[in-house]
DNA sequence: CTCCTGTTAGTTGTTGACAGTTCACAATGC
DNA sequence: GCATTGTGAACTGTCAACAACTAACAGGAG
């Protein structure tokens, strides 16, 4: 027998998580206008359950509040990224270093490999790619078995896709390649916490000035 | 003539904000269950309403979400006063290190330099000593220039505040000499960025421990 | 032509009501 | 007595409608 307890999905989530990702696949390019009305409609659902989907949007910075209330795709600037990349490097060398304390630590570093030969083998697939790109930073901090720190680096999770959709895929392709990663890895392997938190930190601040700079370009083509 | 543009202030701000305060000034203790139809009763406002700002206070890690969606307000053990603090150190000495890089230098030192002064005038006050030490450190994160740093700090304020309301706020209180922040200060003068660093992380790691130990008896008195 | 004023369509703020689910407790059959 | 099955109260999920506000446009007075 195989009953087991069945999921019960609010639409309140479904909403949420179909806006999510209409939103970090780029299908809603920001600084589009989302018109509730529009929208609840679209989904088949009432304004009213709508509407706590995106106000949780908005908290997790993917939407922004114009003039009287009207939400509207987040629009991420060059000097952002390196805000955002600052942050998001400072909580994953902690996550890091904590891993390395750990007695687990031999573990938790072949499942780190083991996601980074994931992503070799992607080569090619890009969306796909990037997802795994993104699954080896949240199991870096998911393993550092410090919940907060997982949650705080998922409040990054949302703007940092948008920075990605932005930059465009293939130049954001150049910060993934698997290599770089296993430079961290082997970093981790040596039992050494400063030297893991400068490389890591360096991967982090190239992945920043790449996207930043794209972002810088895309503004100046803007304004001719 | 004076007529400024008025605030407009939706009712769901109102709640959030009304809300907030109730919880982080310790009036609905952790655990507590919140009924919507009785909130949404006691403030006079619909449930929408209030369910939106409920939502927020969700994301915000003041509510959590129980069996069936039911709200109760968060709890927080020793463990994860720890996790927090550890973060929170994390941000905070890459504000101060960014405050150091910076050109205002001086100036912003000497922001922070007036907080600390205005908290040792409090001395006695207990909740406006709270709510200035909260302020000491939330300028810091504000002095960086770095928005995103801001924000994500801000994140965990909630908690933060439920942590210092658990453990009782004369325990707490002892984590706030002004003098404590002085030293912070003072290594900062000093421009060097890793003293600086290592002084709040001390800081942090005692108001942390001392925090963590009051809950964990609690928790231990609890049991009997 | 210009300025001012209704007017209307579009969008969000807010509400009250209905439906579905769960828990606690009483009633029933063995 | 004990397990099982109604039964009702308590809550949350969801919806449709109303109210308030804004911006844009059309039309008339000067």
């Amino acid at each position: 027998m195989s009953i087991k307890s069945l999921q019960r999905t609010t639409l309140r989530d479904q909403c949420l998580n179909a806006l999510r990702s209409a939103i970090t696949t780029g299908q809603l390019p920001p600084g589009h206008h989302l018109v509730e009305t529009d929208l609840s409609n679209a989904f088949g659902v009432s304004r009213g359950t709508l509407r706590e989907a995106m106000r949780r949007l908005e908290q997790e910075g993917l939407l922004v509040a114009g003039a009287r209330g009207q939400l509207s795709i987040r629009y991420i600037d060059s000097k952002e990224v390196l805000d955002i990349y600052r942050v998001r490097t400072s909580l994953e060398t902690l996550a890091a270093r904590l891993i390395c304390d750990q007695p687990e630590r031999e573990a938790h570093i072949a499942r780190l490999a083991a996601q980074a030969e994931k992503m070799a083998r992607l080569e090619g697939n890009l969306t796909e790619q990037i997802e795994a790109d993104m699954g080896f930073h949240r199991l870096l901090c998911q393993l550092s078995g410090n919940e907060v720190l997982l949650k705080t680096w998922a409040t990054l999770e949302g703007p940092i896709r948008i920075c990605i959709m932005s930059a465009g895929l293939e130049r954001a392709l150049h910060n993934m390649a698997a290599e770089r990663h296993v430079r961290i890895i082997d970093a981790m392997r040596e039992e050494d916490g400063d030297r893991t938190a400068a490389v890591l930190a360096n991967h982090m601040q190239e992945a920043a000035l790449r996207l930043s700079q794209a972002l810088h370009q895309q503004a100046d083509e803007q304004m001719r």
